[in-house]
DNA sequence: TCCCATGTCAGCCGATGCTTGACATGTGCT
DNA sequence: AGCACATGTCAAGCATCGGCTGACATGGGA
């Protein structure tokens, strides 16, 4: 079905993307990329470098600068956060039945 | 598509889920319903009213407990996010122009 | 040489996520 | 009546987070 694939792969921080493909295709220098995204450059790099995550309001501003829109950047934030949850929580998760409406 | 008639819906957040279907058809306590999900009480009083968002963590622990994946709670906030940031965000994204790979 | 981009560090700050403890109110049981 | 427990809400407290500014050392053109 749909989405399988990219359910069974590794969590992928957008960061990753935006570094690896996203910029390079756009060829612009990064100062001026955070400049035009209306955030610090340092912020951008912290993205970029995983160190902070895309917000909703981060999605919307990568959103349309790239012109592919939110949905993308904050699902695939979404699935990284999922994992890191996941981990996380380790055994609490045991802990938590499964219950079934009465 | 798929998926473009819940895009068209107003934003919901998960909360009014929780309160309205889920946790009356479970019909358990709400003060059980926190300890089994292994929060405080006074959290999920939060999220019921919406004061809170479910976090990965949150969709992780509702996702057990209903037993339906905590993919479903997190699109769902992510969405509501979405809807909030494009209030906020308001001009200052028509500064933000789209740019094109180089 | 000067200008600009790069990458990183440190520190600040307000907001967020979640907690504990308490209170008043209601409900059901014995 | 009396007890146990659920409900709903409030007030702090607290650590973490998201984002910022300012500074530094470095490197690459014009």
């Amino acid at each position: 079905m749909a989405g399988s694939m990219l359910r069974n792969m590794r969590p992928v921080h957008p960061g990753e993307i935006l570094r690896e493909d996203v910029l390079p295709a756009l060829g612009r220098p990064k100062t001026e990329i955070a400049r035009l995204l209306g955030i610090s450059r340092q912020t951008l790099y912290d993205i970029l470098n995983e160190k902070q995550p895309v917000t909703a309001q981060m999605a919307m501003r990568i959103g349309k600068l790239c012109g592919n829109g939110p949905e993308i950047w904050l699902k695939m934030q979404g699935r990284y956060d999922l994992k890191i949850a996941e981990r996380e929580l380790g055994d609490a998760l045991d802990n938590i039945p499964r219950l079934e409406a009465a």
